[in-house]
DNA sequence: TTCACAAACGGAACACTGTTCCGTATCGTC
DNA sequence: GACGATACGGAACAGTGTTCCGTTTGTGAA
């Protein structure tokens, strides 16, 4: 995974060919969203498809590869946010935003990130691993603060988030920053007496 | 579209070809959710494919064929909610229940109304015209009681509803329902002033 | 009852996906 | 320069949706 892992140096053409390829993945991304076909990326960064394969076997792999400088930024952001800002809350809120925007900007990413298919398991792993501990820890001091409510798992909250950013680029009357704000509000206020869930 | 539109009547082996198609789809939605292959559905009720071109052009075609009962079922409840609940929230809150469970019972199917698929897009066209209406005459009667905020478009709503339901029967975890219900806490509650959106 | 023709059918064929596999080319080393 | 390991390329396969047209079937008229 992280570059410095041991293991006998590779070849140059393929560290060459890893980094077109990297390279030719966003490019496509940009262009045609996360679903771009494997033989236009391959064609972009001049191998066959076969090379894609070897370096990145799963499509996620190669989706992780792509961004995984700005998960990590977002994941540092938590911790940062936290400290700088007047409360828990706000903390969470812009955190929630910077993750929301990201998602966003990233045509189909939040749907990839719900898909069933196994090709993308790993995606989903990844973010849920590196950035669902982030949440919880600002979760937890709003909820220690008394600024939220304690019952919403950090898992089930990005869900949402995630769920909320899926189609966000593609009908402009569509405004998923908005909903996402009225979840977070929804987090301030006390479940409200459950009528409706006993049918 | 309705079966009563003039024109002479079809033949015998058409009207009975697309009652199977009807059932075989339905069948095939339930076990392999709303993108099952159309070889499936065509085997399943004993045609080939063209006949299912044939009689549902596109894929929405055949889901909103299959679906329209319960589609316009949920449209009726608004009004019947409206008058039989005690608070305009509270009906906005059962109807909206009674949409997300609709949706989250039938697998893809949130899904398919959020794809940038041409063959959906009549789908989602229909959703939108049937119950966006119906929500917002739920909106209208609740922010007129003062209950919950005004500027909440139908549209946005609903969509924000129909995405938090996506993927809601593939992972336990995920609690579609309770999501949908912070949403609506948060529309009781006047928008928190905006630290965050001037970045 | 038979006939003729419009209506409808079936499924082969095509286009476009992802994925695998192996003969070939290239790199790094001795 | 030669050799072995590494990596490459793209043909081939499998699974999708979709179209098209030769064949079959239903229906109304003779």
């Amino acid at each position: 995974m992280a570059e410095g892992t041991s293991g006998p140096r590779k070849r140059a053409d393929a560290r060459r060919n890893e980094q077109n390829l990297l390279e030719a993945a966003a490019a496509a991304f940009r262009a045609a969203g996360v679903d771009a076909p494997v033989r236009d990326i391959a064609t972009r960064a001049g191998v066959g498809v076969g090379t894609i394969y070897r370096h990145f076997p799963t499509r996620a792999d190669l989706i992780v590869a792509v961004y995984r400088h700005q998960v990590e930024a977002c994941a540092e952001a938590g911790p940062a946010l936290l400290a700088g800002s007047d409360s828990a809350h706000a903390a969470l809120r812009r955190w929630i935003d910077l993750f929301a925007d990201f998602l966003i900007t990233k045509h189909g990413l939040a749907g990839a990130l719900r898909s069933d298919d196994d090709a993308f398991r790993s995606l989903h792993a990844y973010f849920l691993d590196r950035l669902v501990p982030v949440c919880d820890r600002l979760l937890a001091a709003a909820a220690a603060a008394g600024e939220i409510r304690a019952d919403i798992p950090a898992l089930t909250l990005m869900h949402g988030v995630g769920n909320l950013c899926i189609g966000a680029d593609q009908d402009p009357r569509y405004d998923a920053r908005r909903l996402v704000g009225l979840l977070l509000a929804g987090l301030r206020v006390p479940e409200p007496p459950e009528q409706t869930r006993a049918y």
